[in-house]
DNA sequence: ATGAAAGCGCTAACAC
DNA sequence: GTGTTAGCGCTTTCAT
């Protein structure tokens, strides 16, 4: 049987003072004889005793805890997010409470309500459409201290954000610069990620820009079970393209494995470039051209942003929108090789040396 | 100004009758005129009012919170474990606060306080060295439902653990079948990972089993940033060596970089094999041999444990020792090509093709 | 220096 | 059916 944790007064009765005294001794707030104070550090040590933080936030109100809302930790951009934002938290003294959206609204605004029944004392999250999220206009309203992570602000909400369509564009320029014509964006769960269509809109606008052809959109809705099939489906029909921009690293990736499945060399018979920058891409052959964000620098910037409203100082500056991300070029991506791509004399083909 | 949030207090004078009922009507328990919960519902409606958790936490002590405490959430495995844990919380109404040990037992246990002191319901842990920590001494001391996770059992508490020692006996007979003699354990701080070491002490026991010499034990202390060049410099003075296991996936694959680097080809001058059995495993060419384990299954089982105590359901069974892991086999594990390797003859042979 | 008491938001036992 | 009250653990006046 677990029995009840002991409480001030337990302590007070066994030191044979009042809770006040208790208080201010544990506490070091107040004055008290020194005898006094023997009496009940040893008390307080006899018993196990800790002060209940439930008291306390209730005298106080303030919890000393953060609410984090991301959509999933699948992705280790939210998992190096959420990392830092605890470490940060921690730093100053404040805890993390944990609630994936799993890319639903739905949920999203439920955990937003639940942390807030909570009484956390500000909030750090990563929205699915930052422009219309009840959770974020619930949040408003209760003017509550709260940060935006990888969302663009909304809602007068200040954010810590990559800016996507710049960084697009970035992309558009490299495989234009390779020689590359006709591409495609692919996504997963586009309309559940409003950085993906950001990405996308920026690649779209970009491509016109430097006179390339649209890029043709290619929409996934599944998650990994059968991710590399479908993968394999997708890149069979649209042989004509010689590069592919992904939502992100890890669909990158996957592409990557697909287009070999296929038979293609990458990035001779096709390019490939992803979004996050993970360090996984680093580790496959040849390496991942991607945009390279910083997910650790935006957990810690959004929960500093946090605690400098609740702590009343001052609002540390966020990032330049050119900041927020770098190009980083070679490996998957190349200059389009012509002639038809061929599983066997692909094998023949030097790895790239990197 | 963020002004107070309403309180029950607040709707029963708007409503205008006692806060008891406002309880009773908000809550559906214990019965009310129609009138009065018409008045109850708009005034509650028109404040915004949403219970305090504290209050009521307070009242009931239960937080319905339950703490996680991990090493890290780098490591994909570990944020797949949170995930779980938190989807499987969220479905019984809890919630999870996260704290990260970053691998030092003075954090773990500074961590597990302050959890304590928060109130936890449960709490759902890996920690570094499960035979001797002072938070589960803790956690034990105060008789708080707690499940372990990749640990395993100790002092007493429940566990949902990976058998470390049979997966690595699996790994040395599967290089053992392969022909392999000279074979080395790469790990990443040794000696904060009951894990890892457990791995080790079951290779190295089977090896002998099987014959072959005893693996070389080759230590790494430092994190990701110089982790390639460590990795070169270490295979670099063990080319005798025709296999590694790693003591995790991240590392193997880290270490499929740093040789290819050297100049090797994987698996014909060096074998690798990992743990874990994370995807990007499966999207690197060849893909990472390791033994597979399920993250998500250990995760939502222990908080399913932890409920188990303390809703005073039936416990639920522990995975067989042999259900914790599968060996995937292939792809970087291969039978040593004897000769010697040079990154420009290894350029010429076929990839493999799984 | 120290104790008594109020009050933070809530639920439940008890009157009426 | 509904209001009053005690009490959960704590901090903080206010007396003494």
């Amino acid at each position: 049987m677990r029995s009840r944790p002991p409480t001030i007064k337990d302590v007070a009765e066994q030191a044979g003072c009042g809770i006040a005294t208790v208080s201010r001794v544990l506490n070091g707030t107040g004055s008290a004889s020194a005898d006094t104070r023997r009496k009940v550090l040893s008390a307080a040590k006899a018993l196990g005793f800790e002060f209940s933080a439930l008291g306390r936030s209730l005298q106080s109100s303030s919890t000393k805890t953060l609410g984090c809302i991301v959509p999933s930790l699948a992705n280790p951009v939210f998992a190096e997010v959420v990392q830092a934002a605890q470490q940060e938290a921690h730093r100053e003294g404040f805890q993390l409470i944990l609630a994936c959206s799993e890319y639903d609204e739905v949920l999203e605004l439920q955990a937003a309500r639940t942390l807030i029944a909570k009484q956390v004392d500000g909030l750090v999250l990563t929205v699915n459409n930052a422009a219309d999220s009840e959770a974020l206009e619930l949040i408003r309203d209760r003017n509550l201290p709260c940060c935006l992570v990888y969302n663009r602000s909304s809602f007068g909400l200040p954010a810590w954000a990559v800016d996507n369509r710049a960084a697009a564009r970035e992309v558009a320029r490299a495989f234009h610069s390779q020689g590359h014509v006709q591409t495609g964006f692919l996504a997963l769960r586009f309309h559940r990620s409003d950085r993906s269509r950001e990405r996308y809109e920026g690649f779209a606008a970009a491509c016109r820009e430097f006179g390339m052809a649209d890029p043709l959109l290619l929409e996934i809705e599944e998650q990994d079970g059968t991710l590399l099939e479908l993968l394999g489906t997708l890149l069979a029909e649209h042989q004509a393209l010689t590069g592919i921009f992904a939502s992100n690293d890890f669909l990158a990736l996957a592409a990557m494995k697909a287009a070999r499945a296929l038979g293609k060399r990458i990035p001779d018979d096709l390019s490939l470039v992803g979004f996050d920058g993970i360090s996984t891409g680093l580790l496959v052959d040849p390496h991942l051209a991607t945009v390279e964000t910083d997910p650790r620098t935006m957990g810690q910037g959004a929960v500093h942003s946090v605690l400098a409203r609740l702590l009343d100082r001052p609002t540390p500056d966020l990032p330049s929108a050119a900041a927020t991300f770098s190009f980083r070029a070679g490996g998957s991506l190349g200059p389009p090789v012509p002639g038809k791509a061929d599983g066997r004399e692909a094998a023949t083909s030097l790895p790239s040396n990197e």
